[in-house]
DNA sequence: ACATAATGTAAAATATGCTTGACATTTTGA
DNA sequence: TCAAAATGTCAAGCATATTTTACATTATGT
């Protein structure tokens, strides 16, 4: 399922897919694919996404 | 690095590391190698071993 | 001391995260 | 309206998470 909050994280920080991917060192796909949901990413890709974006995992990662 | 907060919550709930690694669905070096902290599991995994251990993403893996 | 459970570790095989490159579609702003 | 930026998506390949099997070592209880 897709995972919004990165992208309202992500926009909330004006950072496109690609400016959030430079910053935490992965290919623009990759994080289209976590955004639209359709993988499951390492702990320490979320964990480099989150201190960027500013959030902890459980805002970001947690599943409802 | 070593992960010992998962074993600390692992010993709250009196489980082996079998005992875990049968309750989130994985082998049971899966759950000895995540503690011993020589690799990176999903995010899946991670979600999976803290509904166990009545824990948070931030409490078992947010690095400090 | 002994048996058993729990843990540490290793090698080979498989599954899948992630990359690179490329192209199509949608959105944004001048 | 038009160009550029942002996003969606696909396929092939590489890197690495995870499994299976197996054995050694360390704890635990009787």
């Amino acid at each position: 399922m897709k995972n919004l909050k990165i992208k309202a994280a992500r926009a909330g920080k004006d950072m496109s897919q690609d400016d959030l991917a430079k910053a935490v060192g992965v290919s623009r796909q990759t994080i289209n694919a976590v955004e639209k949901g359709d993988y499951n990413p390492s702990i320490k890709l979320c964990i480099a996404i989150c201190k960027v974006l500013d959030a902890s995992l459980d805002e970001l990662f947690w599943e409802d």
